[in-house]
DNA sequence: TCCTTTAGTTCTTAATAAGAACATTTTACT
DNA sequence: AGTAAAATGTTCTTATTAAGAACTAAAGGA
């Protein structure tokens, strides 16, 4: 199961401009709980998530990105691209998701803006040793 | 903090018409598990807490009772009552709490609807007998 | 570049949930 | 009502996992 509660937590933090200190004084934990929340390494648990929810105030589902707020979102985009659910759309929950994963990831948003500016040559160069990488990293 | 975690879960378990036994099943997990739920002596923990989202089909926020989905019903009770929203209004979230608890604790609606049936002086004879063992056990 | 702030990591300890076995209660049937 | 079977509740032990402290690494600013 892909949770991405790890990545919100860090996320709306920082909307928040709080640091990870500034959060545990909040929930009156110790700071090294934070970062390991926002690691992924670790889990909260249902008290902490609940005033998590509270204190972000978003719903406890959002957090755990379970939720299907995207659904009005994905229609829209379908309009948007006028391709209506047939199958040879590329507009589908993963881009959503891909999409989601790039506004909390401001970092690499950046890097595929900067990829995008490139030469062609230089974007399928770029590209084959992304593909690489990730075939490398996935074989762990 | 007032969790309604467990009497949800049992409620819900119970619509399936399902035992212990069958949901511990679903959820690949041992039965005793769930009766410690139930109890309140223990809580899920999150990914457990995410199966039982997906399978009775609510959300986080509502299995745990942290949602604010009574909003709209309180409204509709204040309309009909004509209680609008003044001080003096017994129809208040608590109402819709106990509302809540009654419906989830079908032996307390019964007992109540059979209270509701008795004169008015056993009516208070009861209640007396309900305030005195209320106030022993919050002594606890 | 150096210093300060912020964030990540490791290791140990403490908390807490899971499971098995046993006890109690409820249900169904006669 | 009486009994057997099913369902639920409880206790105790074990295993899991999160919390915290201390240390390390990285980022940001003069």
């Amino acid at each position: 199961m892909m949770l991405k509660l790890a990545t919100n937590i860090k996320y709306y933090r920082k909307q928040h401009n709080w640091t990870q200190q500034q959060l545990a004084n909040e929930l009156a934990i110790s700071r090294s709980v934070i970062a390991k929340w926002e690691s992924g390494d670790v889990l909260p648990d249902l008290m902490a998530l609940i005033k998590l929810s509270r204190l972000f105030n978003k719903p406890v589902d959002h957090l755990l990105g379970i939720d299907s707020e995207n659904d009005q979102l994905l229609n829209d985009f379908q309009q948007f691209y006028q391709t209506n659910g047939d199958n040879e759309s590329t507009i589908d929950e993963t881009l959503l998701n891909t999409i989601d994963y790039l506004v909390k990831n401001p970092l690499l948003k950046e890097q595929i803006e900067r990829l995008s500016h490139l030469s062609i040559k230089q974007q399928k160069a770029v590209q084959r040793i992304l593909q690489t990488t990730l075939n490398e990293a996935e074989r762990l």
